[in-house]
RNA sequence: GGUGCUGUAGCCAAGUGGUUAGGCAGCGGUCUGCAAAACCGUGAACGCCGGUUCGAAUCCGGCCAGCACCU
C-alpha cells in the first residue's frame, strides 16, 4: 500500500501552473489509475472525455461507477444532456476555470482523457472564437449540410476557395466536415477562418506534464474485447432502449458514439448481436489506434507495470519535476 | 459411386481472353468549437496440374476441396 502525500504549500507556489495530464486510449485503465491516484495524493479529475461528459450514456462509456466517482472525484462527468449542444471549445474555457478552483483549495487536479481535441483546447487553446447563437449555426450548417448533399462537396469546396483559400488549400482532401466549419465561421462574421486562427489566439494558462499507461496493442485489443463483452452482459441494449424511450433521437451526435450507433442497429434489427458485439469492439478498436496516433504528437511519458505502480510512478515523477525547478 | 454448383488477398465481393474492381479489417497519417466525429494514404489475388492461344484469373481437360441433391 502506497504511502499517503501531504504537498505543502510551497509546493503548490512551485507548481508554475504545471498540472498532470494522463491520456491513454480507451480501456487502457484510466479510471482505475485516478482511484490509486486519489489514494496517494488529495487529487481531483477533469475528465478530458467527450462522451462521458453525457447523462445516461453510462456503460457503453465506460463511465467510471459511483463507488469510483466516491474514491476520486471527476469533473466534467454528466454534465449535459444528450440533446444538448457541448463543444472542445466550452471544455477548454471550462476545465482552465476548475482548474483554477481546484488549485486553490489545495488540491492536485489531474487531466485524464482520452479526447484528443479536448486536451488540444485546454493546453493549447483554440482560438477566440466569439460565442455565435447555437440555434443561428446550427441552422447555417444543415443548409450546408443540404447543400453538401444536393451540390457535391466539389462544389463546397469551390466555394471555399472564393472565400478562404488558405483553408481551402489545408483541407484538400476534401473532409465535409471542416469545409462547412469554414464555410460556416466565414457565412457568420465575414472572415476567414484561417485568418482568425492567425490573430484571434488564446493563450492557455495551464502547462501539461503528460503521461500515459503504457500497453501493447494486442493487450489492448483484448481488454478492449473483453471489456465490450461485458458491457454488453451488464445492460448495453437496455440502456440504449431506456435512452430512447426517453425521446432521444438516434440522430443526436451523442449517439453517434461506438457502442450506441451499433447497439441501436441490433434494436432495429439490422444486425445480428453477433455482428452487434463484433462490430462494437472492432470500432473502438479502431478507435484506440487514432487516439494513439494524436498521443504520439504530445511529450508524453508512458508508464508501464501495474496500476498503483504507475500510479506511484506518476506521483513520484511529477513532484520531483516540480521541486527541481 | 453419380449429378450439379462453387473455389478471387485475413474477410466479404465484382469481373471476364490483353489496361487498378470495390468494400471491410490491418498498418500509417490528418485534426483550432460535432472529435468515440469526419477524413486521407497504403499492401496483398484469382484452388492445383496440364492444354489451347502471341497472350489465360477468364476457354478446355483432369485433379483436389467445400456445398447441395441423387443412388
Amino acid at each position: 500500500m502506497a504511502k499517503r502525500i501531504d504537498l505543502s504549500s510551497s509546493f503548490y507556489n512551485q507548481l508554475n501552473n504545471r498540472i498532470i495530464a494522463v491520456v491513454s486510449p480507451t480501456a487502457s485503465g484510466k479510471t482505475a489509475l485516478a482511484v490509486e491516484l486519489s489514494k496517494i495524493l488529495n487529487i481531483e479529475v477533469i475528465s478530458a472525455d467527450s462522451r462521458q461528459i453525457y447523462k445516461y450514456l453510462n456503460i457503453g462509456t465506460a463511465k467510471p461507477s459511483k463507488e469510483e466517482l466516491k474514491q476520486a472525484k471527476h469533473h466534467f462527468i454528466d454534465i449535459v444532456t444528450p440533446d444538448e449542444y457541448y463543444s472542445a471549445g466550452l471544455f477548454g474555457n471550462q476545465a482552465e476555470k476548475k482548474i483554477s478552483k481546484i488549485l486553490s483549495k489545495s488540491y492536485l487536479p489531474v487531466v485524464l482523457g482520452g479526447t484528443g481535441l479536448y486536451i488540444k483546447a485546454l493546453f493549447d487553446g483554440l482560438f477566440l472564437e466569439k460565442h455565435q447563437s447555437i440555434e443561428k449555426r446550427s441552422n447555417l450548417r444543415n443548409e450546408l449540410q443540404q447543400k453538401l448533399n444536393q451540390s457535391g462537396i466539389e462544389y463546397l469546396y469551390n466555394e471555399l476557395l472564393k472565400f478562404d483559400p488558405i483553408s481551402a488549400q489545408k483541407y484538400s482532401d476534401l473532409n465535409p466536415r471542416r469545409i462547412i466549419r469554414a464555410l460556416e465561421y466565414y457565412y457568420l462574421t465575414g472572415k476567414p477562418i484561417s485568418l482568425s486562427h492567425k490573430t484571434e489566439v488564446l493563450v492557455p494558462k495551464y502547462q501539461p506534464i503528460y503521461y500515459g499507461i503504457q500497453n501493447d496493442r494486442a493487450d489492448l485489443y483484448n481488454k478492449i474485447n473483453q471489456r465490450v463483452e461485458l458491457m454488453w452482459e451488464r445492460g448495453l441494449v437496455d440502456e440504449v432502449k431506456d435512452i430512447l424511450d426517453m425521446g432521444y433521437s438516434e440522430n443526436l451526435n451523442s449517439l453517434n458514439t461506438v457502442g450506441y450507433k451499433e447497439t441501436i442497429m441490433f434494436i432495429k434489427g439490422l444486425i445480428s448481436e453477433k455482428r452487434a458485439i463484433e462490430l462494437i469492439k472492432q470500432h473502438t478498436r479502431n478507435y484506440a489506434k487514432r487516439q494513439m496516433t494524436w498521443f504520439r504528437k504530445l511529450n508524453v511519458n508512458w508508464i508501464s507495470g501495474n496500476i498503483n505502480e504507475i500510479a506511484e510512478n506518476i506521483a513520484f515523477v511529477f513532484i520531483n519535476v516540480v521541486a527541481k525547478s
